[in-house]
DNA sequence: TTGACATATCAAAAACGATTGATATATTTC
DNA sequence: GAAATATATCAATCGTTTTTGATATGTCAA
């Protein structure tokens, strides 16, 4: 809830500071980022995933879900596989959210003193 | 390590994916993205934000300790008081990341067949 | 309709992160 | 140098997330 200034740092259309801070935590894993790196270059079924990463079967298939909970990934079956991808909105969502804070950075700041 | 494309997700300066994670997951929590907020708009003391943040001192010093490992914010000491502040290196290298996911999104992929 | 394969879910264990309250350290002021 | 103030660290507890192995579901091919 509380933004301290004019233009939010989360884009409204993307929900709360809390919101936020879920997607974070589903990039906040290695393997997690290694999919997403995957996935950059298009989409993938589960199964070319698990060839990539030395990864169980079964927790990748966590990872998935956590990144799909969390909005950063989209899914489709087509027929025996399913095919993960990213999902364009979050990443327009994260640099939106890293430009934000560059532009507000580079704003010329009231020296604030301590505790007045 | 692995990446699997010609440009890195992380720009090599800003170090590995592992590194990454560690950000992302120093950012995956709601207080430390108030405080983040709260420093977008310039250095600060730790007592304006003790008054600014419902939390308690100790948890509080815990939350800015984290994000000073991440790499995330930087202090100085001056005198009773210590400032902390965005370090504009983590904010450069989260901007790289979104863009180069979001360009590598953006271009033609190869449409792979699964399991090929 | 059975068998094989791809993926998801589940419950238990292990690992990790957040929170608390108490205490330590650094700096200033008297 | 003693007291006051700002901040950091510590150990204990608690809660959440990750990992594992086992099993379930969905789809295809024979």
């Amino acid at each position: 809830m509380a933004s301290s200034t004019a233009k939010a740092l989360v884009p409204f259309r993307f929900g709360s500071l809390a919101q936020a801070a879920s997607w974070f935590r589903a990039l906040g894993d290695e393997t997690r980022l290694q999919i997403i790196d995957r996935l950059s270059e298009g989409e993938q079924c589960v199964c070319d995933l698990t060839d990539l990463l030395e990864t169980k079967q079964s927790l990748l298939s966590f990872h998935l879900k956590t990144l799909k909970e969390a909005g950063i990934l989209k899914d489709r079956r087509e027929g025996r596989w399913v095919y993960y991808s990213l999902n364009p909105d979050a990443l327009e969502a994260l640099e939106q959210f890293a430009g934000t804070l560059k532009e507000r950075s580079r704003n010329p700041h009231v020296v604030r003193k301590c505790c007045d």
